[in-house]
DNA sequence: TTACATTTGACCAATAAAGGACAAGTCCTT
DNA sequence: AAGGACTTGTCCTTTATTGGTCAAATGTAA
């Protein structure tokens, strides 16, 4: 309802998770922004969904906010993954698919 | 083994799918290249996981060998998240993640 | 050997996406 | 009113992907 009525796309679940560490670590976006020597309005782009995070990106958020990086880039995968199915009719079907044929490549 | 060492990347189940339609119906490469109206090479590589697929042409493709529409966009879909997970460390717990998150919008 | 089917590699134009910067605006709080 | 924090829109450059073509090579059956 409050929604842009535009499409969002990219990282979500990932976003906001940064915001989170962002704050409860007590930093403003600016500081952020240092770190990955960028812009402050990249920052908010990034934290509210409008620009997606490089993974190197990732990896130095991952120790400015001193989690294990495996934590963001599931999160980041996983909405990469939510972004390619959200539309889509067959997602579930689809799901089982590559969900078997991931398993079947796992034992090569 | 006798992989090329390249990068393998797009759709995969769906291109044997489409390739093996065409022989089940008794057609050449020519011929469903003639209704895409493209090059007979593009076809080829369609069949051999060297060029996506589009969506437009998966219609077409789905009227020619008069199967569902919904079965080739399911396969299509699949392919595109096993490519975009195969290569990812923590691509099950992305999945769940994902998972959920689709079940629970589903439930608007 | 000829012919048809298929594959492969090189190439290319058009389009989309990534990765930003910058200016201007909003939203507090003081 | 001023300042800091954040957001938003516009713009830009660079890079990646799509959607092909063409020529040449290979496979294969008559």
């Amino acid at each position: 309802m409050t929604n842009k009525g535009q499409v969002l796309w990219w990282n979500n679940m990932l976003s906001e998770k940064l915001k989170q560490l962002r704050e409860s670590n007590g930093l403003v976006q600016r500081q952020v922004a240092a770190l990955l020597e960028v812009d402050t309005a990249y920052i908010s782009k990034i934290e509210n969904n409008e620009k997606p995070v490089s993974r190197i990106h990732l990896e130095k958020l991952s120790k400015l906010f001193n989690v294990g990086s495996e934590e963001l880039l599931t999160l980041w995968l996983a909405d990469k993954i939510f972004d390619l199915i959200k539309n889509e009719e067959f997602a579930a079907e689809a799901f089982k698919i590559a969900e078997e044929r991931i398993l079947k490549d796992k034992k090569n």
